[in-house]
DNA sequence: CTCTTGTGCGGGAACGTTCCCGCATCAATA
DNA sequence: TATTGATGCGGGAACGTTCCCGCACAAGAG
């Protein structure tokens, strides 16, 4: 006892007999019970230092036996980092928690959660619109905002907090921000193609009328292929995300646009078999009046008849990307990364694919002459 | 400068002009700056302490205006604890964080964040079935265990780590465990007792053939309902979680069974428009032919024609009451506490309600004699 | 026999907080 | 004028790790 204790005269009430609930066993302790130094025994557990053979394992045997478990804090605390990342989904932000509904968000979020954790990073979940109070206890290396809507200050209270933020392509060129995000135009693009090589000439597209990036590139996109095909601009766009207004505004996709739609491209979070009545109700045949396809993660797509054809914004591909990203950046200091864009896939199956029955046309279409606009 | 630096002769790198990135700044830094001491800039911005106004308040400011934001790392080691869950949900271990795309456990882990969150917890999130490897680097207060499979060793290794777990009623009995479930043989009552006023008189159920507790008590319910009410005992149940096979099983319910039913429940966690296309294509009329309630937590079922009744196992309430009894167990210390059964809620919509032009049975269904099976 | 080199282990200072004290100072009372 | 009590602030010890050293000892080289 080469000192005292300090706080009080009594030999500190860790010696037991005392009714608290047995206080946890610290690396001290295992030293003591094993005769060594608590350096010897960091050194011993942790595999580091110069150590005997014999000092190795007796003080693994001891910590073992003790159930000595290493305190987190402590050891983060000495690391300077927690390896803790938060998740923010800003989407549908004034409806906080609802976005796991989505199947997108729920298979992005659990990819994340993953895959930052196969790195080593554990993964809090933390509501959209948050204020600085709610995370600022909380030791976060880096924070993650799927979709941030255009007026969420949660980016800039993270950047000036100098927490790194990772996030999609809304946040390119901010110091301390990195993103990755979805090929929206691409996705459109291929939807349209498909459309296209299938025969339809009059494709209609559904999408929320929401400020994420993603849904404001999908309309641009979607306006510059008809234009750049000559074909009919038809969209509509839903009042909001969820299955109710947008299968109301597939309704008026199907019937109150200036022209009978052949296709239909729907691009929100919307249950394909829902869609897919919501056709039927009115009249068409899937993909005999109507050639389908949702953007869309939800299984249920291939469970209908006839099963829908989706084009899948993978995100796990996103997750991994990110997190890839977000160790590059923490660990190795790699700022300069320029974002990543990841593909999308298209998932054809029956409800896109014009039955042999119907006539396809042998040609491409004619491309009038009134191409005026950028292809851009 | 009472004291040297102690590491090297030079007075630290912290007074910047390095190339490093601008050391975050301390509780120290402030008290320099602000000419005080630590201790009363931390009773400053506690708002502990004895402190003349103008003190607190010039240290408030020198805080404020040098950006200093205080370390959670170094808050959580003093503090003892670290004021963060884990969020394990054990179903479908073999496929890890499918279980977020299944609308009851999206809703279970949305609404426990954002409660815990409210009671200052922060929750991450971790795959079913993972090692102590991966969570052991985490400071956790508790782990929450949503619905475990039988087999899975989470738990002990949770209790053996000395963690206090929250968990479904599997639990019960074993010290350091706490459990929040869902009244599973109510819920099922609540919707076959729904069936038989509607005129049912051969009710099927469809559950998965899982090992969570849940399931087995639907199964269980379900066989003393149908002895206690001398009725056809129809279930089918199916091979695994998941549309797919949950949509097969109810077509063997509605075509494979000895009797045909005249209701189903499915106790599962299938779409229900699915279900509904699936009743329809074996020729049922719904509600003409086929009463349906699906438990579910899936809003479209708000949207199909007729509305799907469903039975709400509230995920949110579930979530309540667990984060209610983790903050008693954790700041009051009361582990005496006994669990909490959670009630379910039943939304009657058209596809139970059987349409005035169909026979109705005025009178409750005879009770046959041979009700030997107790009605436990 | 002395000087170096290497090995095995321990002391003690960080990491950044909070909080228990103790030491001044000053007003009020005897 | 002394004694008390309250008030305002600072010193320093924790919290439990990791890691940089330095010290002792043994072995080999000159």
């Amino acid at each position: 006892m080469t000192k005292a204790p300090g706080h009080g005269g009594q030999p500190s009430p860790r010696d037991g007999r005392l009714s608290s609930p047995a206080p946890r066993v610290r690396l001290v302790d295992v030293a003591r019970e094993a005769g060594l130094s608590k350096t010897s025994v960091s050194a011993a557990l942790n595999g580091t230092g110069r150590l005997s053979p014999e000092v190795r394992e007796r003080a693994r045997e001891t910590a073992r036996s003790m159930g000595y478990r290493p305190n987190a804090t402590a050891r983060q605390l000495r690391a300077g980092r927690a390896r803790l990342i938060g998740y923010v989904v800003g989407e549908l932000a004034d409806v906080p928690w609802t976005f796991l509904e989505s199947p997108y968000f729920a298979r992005l979020t659990g990819a994340t959660a993953a895959t930052a954790l196969g790195r080593g990073y554990a993964m809090v979940l933390l509501p959209a619109g948050s204020l600085q109070s709610e995370w600022s206890a909380l030791p976060l290396d880096a924070v993650i905002v799927a979709d941030p809507v255009a007026d969420d200050r949660i980016v800039d209270d993270l950047l000036a907090a100098r927490i790194p933020v990772f996030s999609d392509r809304s946040v390119e060129g901010r110091p301390g921000a990195h993103w990755v995000d979805v090929d929206a135009t691409a996705a459109v693009h291929r939807a349209l193609d498909h459309f296209l090589e299938q025969g339809a000439r009059r494709p209609a597209l559904v999408v929320p009328d929401s400020t994420t990036r993603f849904h404001r590139e999908v309309f641009a996109a979607h306006h510059d292929w008809c234009a750049a095909h000559g074909l009919p601009e038809l969209a509509v766009r839903a009042a909001e995300p969820g299955n109710g207004p947008v299968v109301r505004a597939v309704e008026t996709a199907l019937t109150g646009l200036p022209e009978r739609p052949d296709a239909l491209l729907v691009v929100a979070e919307a249950s394909p078999p829902l869609v897919l009545d919501a056709a039927r109700r009115h009249g068409y045949e899937v993909p005999g009046d109507l050639l389908l396809a949702c953007v869309s993660e939800d299984e249920t797509a291939r469970h209908t008849e006839p099963q829908v054809t989706t084009l899948s914004l993978r995100p796990d591909a996103v997750a991994e990307a990110g997190i890839e990203q977000l160790v590059a950046v923490l660990e190795h200091g790699r700022a300069e990364t320029g974002g990543t864009l990841v593909p999308v896939r298209l998932d054809v199956r029956a409800s896109s694919v014009r039955p042999s029955g119907h006539p396809a046309p042998p040609a491409p279409p004619p491309q009038p002459p009134c191409t005026s606009s950028p292809p851009t």
